[in-house]
Order: C-alpha cells, then sequence, then structure tokens
RNA sequence: GGAAGGGUGUCCGAGUGGUCGAAGGAAACGGUCUUGAAAACCGUCGUGCCGGCAACGGUACCGUGGGUUCGAAUCCCACCCCUUCCGCCA
C-alpha cells in the first residue's frame, strides 16, 4: 500500500495516477477518514493516559472506593471510544487499500493492454516453407500432451505432460538454473547493457505452494480472488506465481546493505482458476489451471530498485535469445501495469500458429508498495526494500514456443542448441 | 492425530496482577586507562503511531486476536508457531 502521508501531500496526484490505471478512488473519502481517525486517536490518547496517570497513582496500595469508581468511569468511556476508532479505522484501511501504487514517470498513459507500448521486436517470425503446425496438433501426435484423461481426473484445463516434453521441461529448468547461479553469466549482461548492478548470483528455491491470506494480502496478489484456489480446511491458498510465495518470505525483516540485492529463482507449479476466461485459448496447454515456472524475485534498497527492474529485463531478453525464440519486449500501459506495480514490462513470444506474439514473460517493479505492508525493510531501520519479480521462463507457454519455431515439415522439433547438452545431446525430438 | 514444554528487546535470559518498556548478561557504539591492543571501568543502546518547526510530549507494543480487572508480560478463551516424545506417513 502507499504511504497515508504521501497521499496527504499529493492528494491530486494519487487521484489522477489511480484513474490512470483504473482504480477510481475517492481520495478526499479516505483523507475523510484518516482525519476523523487521527481525531479520535488523539482523545483515545488523553483518555488513556488519566487511566495510566490513576494507576500510577494507586500502584502499592489498596486503590480507595473513589479510585475505583473513576478508573471503571474511564474504562467505560476508553472502552466506548476505542470501539468507534476500531470502526473508523477498519473503513479507513480497506480505503487505504485500494489505492494502487503509483506509475512511475515512463509508464504509457493507457485505458487497456491495447494501449501497451512496444519497445522492440527481437528476431524474425520464423519462416517456413510449409504450413506450421500449432504445439497443439505436434504434442499429441508425439503423445506429449493427453488432457482428455486428465480431464477425467481433474477436469478441463488440467493436462498430463509426458515423454520428451517432459525432459524438454527439465532441461530448461536445468540450464536457467545453471545460468542465473553463473554470476560471470549475470555479469556479462550487465556489462553489455550498461547497469549499475551488483553480479550476485541467484539462489534457486523450491518454495510452499500455499500462502496464508494474510501474507497473500500484504503482497497485494490475493485479488481477484475468483483466480485462486482455496483450501477448505485451512487458512490457505495455493500460489498463482512463485512469485507470490518468494517476495513474502521475509516478510517482517530488516535485511542489511550487506545482504543486497536478495535474488531467488523460484521453481514452483502455479495455480489460477481462470476465472473469465472460458472458451478463451482451449486448444493444447497454452491456458491452464496448473502450470510450472521459473521466476526471479529480488530485495533491493529504493536507491537501486529500478536499475534492478531493467537488469531482470534484460535477463529475461538474453535467456530468449539463447533459445532463438523470437520475441517482442512492451511497456505496459498504467491500465495493464497491475495495482502494485509501479512498472511493468511484458516479453510476447512468437508462435506462427497464432501469426502473432503472445506473453509468455512479465516483469514487474513494485517500488516500496509491497514492503509497506509486508513490513520489509532493506539497508537500515524504516527504509523500506523495493521488490521486482520477472518471469524467468513459464515453461509451458516456453515450450509452446520451442515446439511451434523450431518444428520441422515431419512434424518434429529440433532441439534449441544450448538445450541439446541437457537433453542428452539430442538435436531432434 | 495424542502427550508435555515453550514463544519476552539485536541475541541469551529474568519476570506469575500495580513500584515493568520491562532485571541481569552478551553484542554494538562512545569514552577513560594503555606506546598499541586486550582486560577493567564509565556512559549510550527497541519499534510503530499521534501531536510538535524542533527539543520533546503522549500512546501502543512481551507470538496473534478476544476477554476478566480500577489496573495485565503476568489470569481466562481461541488461534498460530517452535521443541521433545508417541502414532501415522513420502
Amino acid at each position: 500500500m502507499l504511504d497515508i502521508q504521501f497521499i496527504r501531500d499529493n492528494a491530486a496526484i494519487v487521484q489522477e495516477k489511480s484513474k490512470q490505471k483504473g482504480y477510481d478512488i475517492d481520495i478526499q473519502q479516505l483523507l475523510g477518514f484518516d482525519k476523523e481517525r487521527r481525531e479520535l486517536l488523539q482523545q483515545v490518547e488523553a483518555l488513556r493516559r488519566q487511566r495510566n496517570e490513576l494507576t500510577a497513582q494507586t500502584k502499592g496500595s489498596k486503590p480507595s472506593e473513589d479510585q475505583i469508581t473513576k478508573g471503571k468511569n474511564l474504562r467505560d468511556q476508553v472502552t466506548d471510544l476505542e470501539h468507534k476508532l476500531a470502526a473508523i479505522e477498519k473503513e479507513y484501511e480497506i480505503l487505504l487499500k485500494t489505492v494502487p501504487n503509483m506509475p512511475l514517470g515512463d509508464v504509457p498513459i493507457g485505458a487497456s493492454e491495447d494501449d501497451n507500448q512496444e519497445v522492440k521486436k527481437v528476431g524474425e517470425p520464423t519462416k517456413f516453407d510449409f504450413k506450421p503446425k500449432s504445439h497443439a496438433e505436434i504434442a499429441e501426435a508425439k503423445g506429449w500432451i493427453d488432457k482428455e484423461r486428465a480431464a477425467k481426473v481433474a477436469g478441463s484445463r488440467f493436462a498430463y505432460l509426458k515423454g520428451d516434453l517432459v525432459k524438454l521441461q527439465f532441461a530448461i529448468i536445468q540450464f536457467v538454473i545453471d545460468k542465473l547461479t553463473d554470476s560471470s553469466f549475470l555479469d556479462a549482461i550487465i556489462k553489455e547493457n550498461n547497469l549499475q548492478v551488483a553480479s550476485t548470483a541467484f539462489t534457486p528455491v523450491l518454495p510452499p505452494y500455499v500462502i496464508r491470506t494474510e501474507v497473500y494480502d500484504a503482497m497485494d496478489r490475493l485479488e481477484p480472488r475468483e483466480d485462486r484456489y482455496k483450501l477448505d480446511q485451512d487458512d490457505l491458498w495455493l500460489q498463482g506465481s512463485a512469485e507470490h510465495v518468494l517476495g513474502s518470505m521475509h516478510t517482517k525483516e530488516g535485511i542489511p546493505s550487506e545482504q543486497l540485492p536478495v535474488r531467488y529463482l523460484g521453481y514452483a507449479t502455479s495455480f489460477r482458476r481462470e476465472a473469465g476466461s472460458y472458451g478463451k485459448d482451449t486448444e493444447g496447454i497454452f491456458r491452464m489451471h496448473q502450470f510450472d515456472k521459473l521466476e526471479m524475485e529480488s530485495i533491493t534498497d529504493a536507491k537501486t530498485g529500478l536499475e534492478e527492474h531493467k537488469f531482470l529485463i534484460a535477463i529475461q531478453e538474453k535467456l530468449m535469445q539463447d533459445l532463438g525464440i523470437p520475441y517482442r519486449l512492451l511497456e505496459k500501459c498504467t491500465a495493464d501495469i497491475g495495482k502494485p506495480n509501479a512498472r511493468g514490462v511484458d516479453i510476447d513470444a512468437w508462435l506462427p500458429s497464432q501469426n502473432t506474439y503472445r506473453e509468455t514473460h512479465t516483469a514487474d517493479y513494485m517500488t516500496d508498495y509491497q514492503a509497506r505492508r509486508l513490513s520489509l525493510t532493506a539497508g537500515g531501520k524504516g527504509q523500506l526494500a523495493h521488490t521486482n519479480d520477472a518471469t524467468a521462463f513459464a515453461l509451458g507457454r516456453t515450450m509452446i514456443a520451442i515446439i511451434e519455431n523450431y518444428q520441422t515439415p515431419e512434424g518434429n522439433v529440433r532441439v534449441p542448441d544450448v538445450l541439446q547438452p541437457y537433453m542428452g545431446g539430442k538435436t531432434d525430438i
């Protein structure tokens, strides 16, 4: 969430920028609650002071009848005002939490994802001298995907992945882990892009797949909750991205400057109900309730947060280039970056069967918006951390891109060069 | 799942109704002493919120949330977490 002091000092800006993100918040109403809350708080504290003074008078000896009467009277007044204060604070907090993070100055203003701005295209759309098939056609023919049986067991939008596709997934995982834990690989990216960040290697992490309501909410990733899976018997949700359980890992901690930046490469199976996307992307494994993902997460101080964001994007690009998949980079507009984001980009991979680019990556920079509610500081007392997350590879969609861009007329798939060592030297599957 | 014990400041740890924001120790920081260092000694040493230009004042916080009481770290209830033992289990 935002700092209330910032909202008090910049009410008009907050109002305007919230609107640009598609959140029409009544800032004046929020400030009204804030004022009322502070007035009540002062009254409550004055009464508590009286009560404390009375207690100090009576300590050591039995209080007189008179003092007890006075105390009871004070207690009732305090309790009454505390209830009023609690009610106001609840309204205040609900409203405060609805205020989105402020977009950075370079974020394009827009009303929908159509207003996202293309920054560049890398690689030419793959050319074929035959009609390219969709990943679903190839994979089903190869026996790599079985959705019909998955439907019997788990319902729609689930799949069994089998055979060489599974090997390919693990090859990608191993490839990325090798690269991101190698600080010389990172250092080369830093130099090439002239970035001012440390070459600290990523720590690979296998996180828990479930997350408490309170923590999920503090990350501001619980909503929309109809897209989340809730565990019936516990106060737990299945995470929708490794980022949800990685970013929250250091909640209520202070990270000393010598340990910054904290960089994690998380691998997790993520779960999404895909509410509201019925009938969309039903072919193959493009949009699933369950998918595996390699996710980068980093915690920095305020000074280096933006540079870290650019670094994570540079890594995403480098990994895509290493796999040889044509892609485009989009700067997401105010309406599309997401509530906790100050800035965000998408990478879309070229999919020959759809003759277009489709989203495979996102990179999110949250400034201190998440850290404020997580009580996460970095580099000193009261200095809120800046958080960044970015997809390394969403494995399902990455394999779709590989299958479609590397397909042969015979319906085979060439293995990208960098992955061959992880596939036992196989060049085709 | 059953039984027992426990969660207190940066850390260890005392505290079972008022004199407790909290003993004592360690660490850290400043100083005295010393050629220098160690030791010893002296001092400083939690955070949030509200008010204030500030100095400062107030308030809250002893796992979390309720409750009892004139008054709660301390008593009661619920929950969370940790440890040990038993059971079950990959």
